[in-house]
Order: C-alpha cells, then structure tokens, then sequence
DNA sequence: AATAAAAGAGAACAAAATGTTCGTTATCAA
DNA sequence: TTGATAACGAACATTTTGTTCTCTTTTATT
C-alpha cells in the first residue's frame, strides 16, 4: 500500500480516536477529524464512505487484534486456570488489554463506549464458544447453552467497563479472580467461590 | 395540564417510538418525528430542546415507571424465592415486562437499544443494591460489593436483551430460573446450581 | 356566551454539516 | 525520469437544525 495511504489513514484514526475521548461520536462532525487530521475534505471521503464506516473500520482493526492474540496465544487454555494451564484466557486477555494496546480501554470509556463494547461482546462470543466446547465441564441444569455464552461473555465485558469506570485499582490478576468467582460456580468440577484461591 | 400540551407530548412520544422500531436513532431527523406526529416545528421545540432531549425525557417515564413498579410491589420479597415470598423482584420484573407495559421490549430490541439498556442497568442498580443490602447473605470473599452490584444488575439486563433477540421462547419463570442458576450461587445460603428445582 | 391566556400552525430564515465535483499540486513506484 | 496515484482546496447543492415571526385555534374562567 502506498505510504501516502497509510498516512493519511493513521493520521484520521488518530485524530479520530483523540476526539472520541474528548465528546461523544454523535458530536464529532467531519469537518472536526480532518482539520484534526490535517487531510482535505476530498481525502478523507476517498477512505471512508462516511464516519460510520471509519467507526466500523476502527473497530474492527481493534477488536479482530485483541481477539485473535487471546486465541493464537499458546499460553492460555480454558476458562480458568489448573495446574497443567497456568493462565486462564480471561486473565491474558486482560493483561493485554492493560498493557495499553493502542490505548483499547480508553475506547471502552470514552462517552460513545456503547459501541465499542458491543464489538467488544461480539467478539467475546465467538471466543467463549470455543472455550466451551474445549471445556464441556458444563453443569447442564437444562439451561440453554447460548444462554450461558452470552452471559460469560456479557460479564466479562461488563467487568472490563466497570474496571476502567473505577479508574483501574486492580490488577488484572485480581479481577480474574472476581470473574471466577462469580462465573466458576457455574462449572462442574467443584470449583465454587468458596474454594477460590486468594 | 392543558390537554394539547399532553396530546401534543404523545403524540411527538408516540411518533418518536413508532420511528424506532423501524430505524436507528442517529437516522430520524426531527422533520421525521413532527411529520409522523403531525405536530408543528415550533411546537416541537417548545416541548423539548434538542432530539437528545426528548430521548431522554422518553427514557425517564419508561424506566421510572418500570423500576417504581419493582419497589413498590408488595408481592415482591428479596433477590430469590422462598416459602414465605413465593415471587423475586426479577420474576416480577419480568413479568412486568411482558406485559406490554408501553412495549418497553420493543425498545429494548430497537436499533438504539444500547441507549435504553444503558438507562435500564443504571435504573437496576439502585434496586439491586437495595435488595442486597436487606439480604445481606454475600458470601465476602474479598469481592467487591459494588463489582457484585454491577454483576447482577448486567446480567439481569443482558438476559432480558438475549430474551427479546431470541424472540421470547421463555416465560418470565422459565427465565427466573435462567437467573437465580447463574447468580444464586454467589449467595452463601447453600442454592446451588445442581440444586435448583426444575 | 364572552374573553383573555396559552398552545399550535405555518412560513421563512440563518447557520451548520454533509457529500460531491473539479482543476491543480505533490508524491510515489517503476 | 516519468506515468500513475494520492492529496489539496475551493466551490457547490442539499439536508438538517434551531429560531423568529404572524396568525389561528383551543382552553379555562367569568
């Protein structure tokens, strides 16, 4: 891709993500990004067909990288740690999260953060599917499985907008241990919020 | 107040809710809404400032009344049944749901619905806080009481938006079970996932 | 029934934002 | 070096917003 291209887009993500964190998506007017930016008018809608779709681009571009490191990642397995697996995938995808990953979890709290955090989810889903299947240690109580899914993967998201609302006192290890306290109990292998390592 | 006033007020309303179940908020222009309530522009301005004004005045009256209903209940006792309270806040406020109260659902499945939910979790919270403070059976394993809150009261709201995507297979009961296997476990007086009656 | 006050209708308006077109200039890859 | 491509910038029609004005209708009160 010619240099020129990538520039200019880097320089409207940029000016772009910088805005979000300033007012909310529906304030922003074009107009704002490229003078932002410091591209023309003509440049900015040779890229992107309107500022939805450069809402839709960055999204992807964050989420499909976020997602797809917590599922290349040979370190985690399953939902939460054994002996054999030391890192749960909840807790790695928190550390990469807070290791600033172009500044992800400033996105997540920005005024417009609704829409990241359904992305957000829609990714999760995929990925807790996945570790499910891995993981049928489910304790079938004839509760529908994309139930279950959804509301693993809802908590976990809502636990990240909580965590950053709060302005990040804890660790990710330390939330990952909320998470499995509320969310382990639901397993069968006797894992229970009782029996949580602290 | 003077009758055009309300008939004015629910007539913008009830424009203003038929527009989005058919398309996203940030696409119906106020024209859109006065044409649709036959009302005239200047009328519209005197009754809210701004569309955001009105969306907001709209998430009011629906939640205020939704949750009010949940506290003011007498039939109504605590986070999960017993002998002596035959029904929880949540089935009831599921029920309630159901009930058409408004088609509060169909703006909870709309196109905007981040906006509602986000309402609708910040109206919840208050009320599970409440109920947690009078069924003070947390099982304090150095889990925050806040994250606790902000746990169930998301779970609560994203069971009900899983309920309306999935076309509302279930009955308010059917999912009160859904919710007390998923969150009952967290509490300390021995309700267990495998030891829920089906 | 008469009347003053309040509410709405309707047209016109400026301001802001959108998305497009055109000719020119700068930069890239070969 | 040179042809191709990307960006610039100015101008433009269009849409949407929010306001202002005059005129008409409805309401509550006497």
């Amino acid at each position: 891709m010619d240099r020129r291209q990538q520039k200019t887009r880097d320089a409207i993500f940029s000016a772009f993500r910088s805005l979000l964190s300033e007012k909310p998506y529906s304030k922003i007017t074009v107009q704002e990004i490229i003078d932002a930016a410091n591209v023309g008018r003509t440049t900015f809608y040779a890229h992107f067909q309107t500022k939805d779709d450069l809402l839709k681009e960055l999204c992807e571009e964050l989420f499909g990288h976020i997602i797809g490191s917590a599922i290349d990642c040979p370190h985690t397995h399953g939902l939460y740690s054994d002996e054999t697996a030391p890192e749960s995938v909840f807790c790695h995808l928190l550390q990469h999260l807070q290791q600033n990953h172009q500044n992800i979890l400033g996105l997540l709290s920005c005024e417009s953060s609704e829409i990241f955090l359904r992305y957000f989810k829609d990714s999760l889903n995929g990925l807790v599917e996945s570790q499910l299947a891995s993981h049928n240690k489910l304790t079938d109580a004839h509760i529908p499985q994309d139930f279950l899914i959804n509301h693993i993967s809802s908590s976990f998201v809502e636990m990240v907008l909580w965590w950053v609302k709060g302005h990040r006192k804890q660790t990710p290890a330390e939330l990952d241990r909320y998470f499995r306290a509320v969310i382990g109990p639901l397993f069968s292998d006797g894992t229970n919020v009782s029996s949580i390592k602290i």
